[in-house]
DNA sequence: TAGTATTATGTAAGCGCTTTCATTTATAGC
DNA sequence: GCTATAAATGAAAGCGCTTACATAATACTA
């Protein structure tokens, strides 16, 4: 491979004049950097990032850490990031937090010690308290789907209060006044904003959460199931059931199907974040839309802003969620 | 950020002495080991990993390429991959291709410019040839689900032809005699590959593939209900149809629903790859399981093994899909 | 046209490591 | 105790760039 010092010996030119035509930054006449760029051309000279990078200080890299990378959900996140970083010229490196506490940190090490220029985070497990330790350090970095109020201005989250509010207001609209809830962990700030939300719509109409129409599930596909089955067993009559995300959502749209129950005939079923298979489920799911990938995009671009300096950027960091509607969500029967 | 200077001040040695107990490859007393280790910990020294590449020119970072960063393929296959490297210590910097071939080279371009050790592509757009060019230059890498005959070393893929070979030969077992299939894309080898895995079912039962009861789609949703749709118009009657993939699957799924039809009763669908959402749809597909994680963790050994020397891993080139019997496929109804 | 302000280019000192080679120190043999 | 050999450590030269600073070339002013 060329190095720099090869081109500017066939230029003709020093190795700082080189290193100012690809840099662009500082003026060189035009035909020096006519000269320099045929010499780059006929070396087939590529920069070495590595070596840009240690002279700069600025690897030009940024470490994503992100729960899984699998699954409908951070594959959008990351397709947003991605796209927006290279055609930045940054690239990204990716790690699996797993949402357990010491394989994030593990991944923030890494990370670290990668020298990434700036961190993207979607954490779970680590505490609050980490983070706000982490800012005082040198390499900056932003939340994805978390809130900390000490660092809020490096939040990027969804509205979940909202899309709690949204999902449930529209059952409420369609006539229905019994409503079941399958939430997600309740340790889980999402899980938690989503429940209130959804509190609060009841509360527009002087209901209030039945106890026994509660069901703390686990975001997962069996936490779904294992609900719908415990809310039916209460005896408690409802129309309608909202669930915390689109797994459980699945999940209780699978039980309602196996226990004899026709979804939306018998009770009408709400998903959460609008993932790509609430489309494939049948019925198919009416959900809120989580704009994962606008949000993975907005978390670059405060990136860009914040940290090269792109001054005319705009970032969004509160993002409203939106309801989606399908199949699964019908008027209540009339009494 | 202390540097390895600071920690050899501190410890009373060299530079040298400090490399040699990071680096854990040239002998050192360990009285000294224990005085630079220590001066590492009180200092909170973490080498820079920038430099070290630098001066080792090995940069410990593999670039990944795939089409798409979401969806629940790439996914899988991503995870796979991290997994592996990051136990190894190497970290990835990953790329997407979009399936066009213009952004696959340069995504590839991107990759080799930020000094990857290696490559794992998984590319669909770029020509054999292109490939093979590639493989001249100093850049190792591996293919992730392509077959090049000029470069079979470095192939890792899935037998696609066996996968449809089984896939057909499970409907035969079951009595069908009228199987429609709805293809992908033919000019992609894979599609291509799974077609004439359930031509050479159909010969052992000493049955041929119908014109009449094949559509070639798209791998797309769309592709599997305009399939259907054409393949019912047809008037040929048929008691299974196979697709090349489940998303196809999925959409010839729901297009039946929309016509009247159940599925299994009134025929069974097949599905291709096993991705996450096949387990949602309704009936929930039967399918071949296209172990896509395990092959992108054989990808990072294959680099692991050529590249860094590990030559005790073992690395599998070729894998067998296998049958996942759920419920879209029933015994045909006997005549 | 000399003198000064600009602009273009060159020089060289790092960036934080690895690694070769030279040197010092410990170990063994007699 | 002295030399021969091996083991541990140090000195220093890069890796391929960026960038402050110095210098040379050019443009502008009076």
């Amino acid at each position: 491979m060329a190095t720099i010092y090869q081109v500017s010996e066939l230029a003709g030119v020093s190795l700082a004049t080189v290193s100012r035509v690809m840099n662009n930054n500082v003026k060189v006449s035009e035909a020096t950097r006519n000269k320099v760029l045929q010499a780059m051309e006929q070396l087939g000279y590529r920069p070495n990032s590595i070596a840009q990078s240690l002279a700069s200080s600025r690897s030009n890299s940024i470490g994503i850490l992100v729960s899984e990378l699998h699954g409908p959900f951070y594959g959008e996140m990351l397709t947003g990031i991605e796209a927006e970083f290279r055609a930045a010229g940054k690239h990204v490196i990716i790690a699996a937090g797993h949402s357990e506490r010491a394989t994030e940190e593990d991944g923030i090490e890494f990370l670290l010690s990668r020298n990434c220029d700036a961190l993207i985070l979607h954490v779970e497990a680590v505490s609050d308290q980490y983070l706000i330790g982490l800012s005082k350090k040198e390499t900056p970095f932003v939340l994805l789907n978390r809130q900390v109020t000490a660092l809020a201005d490096r939040c990027i989250s969804l509205d979940n209060e909202l899309g709690g509010y949204l999902a449930t207001r529209y059952l409420l609209e369609q006539g229905h006044r019994h409503i079941a809830y399958i939430a997600g962990p309740m340790w889980k700030t999402d899980a938690r904003d989503r429940f209130h939300g959804h509190q609060r719509a009841l509360a527009g109409y002087q209901l209030t959460a039945e106890d026994a129409l509660f069901f703390e599930g686990d975001f997962r596909e069996t936490g779904g199931s294992k609900g719908l089955q415990a809310l039916l067993a209460s005896g408690r009559p409802f129309s309608a059931v909202v669930c915390a995300n689109d797994e459980m959502a699945s999940g209780a749209l699978t039980a309602a199907r196996e226990l004899g129950y026709e979804v939306p005939a018998d009770f009408s079923v709400m998903g959460f974040d609008n993932v790509n298979f609430a489309y494939y489920t049948y019925p198919k799911l009416s959900t809120i839309d989580y704009p994962v990938s606008a949000m993975g995009q907005m978390a670059a671009r405060w990136v860009l802003k914040q940290v090269y300096q792109q001054s005319s950027i705009n970032v969004q960091q509160v993002f409203d969620p939106h309801l989606i509607l399908r199949d699964s969500v019908v008027e209540a029967a009339v009494t």
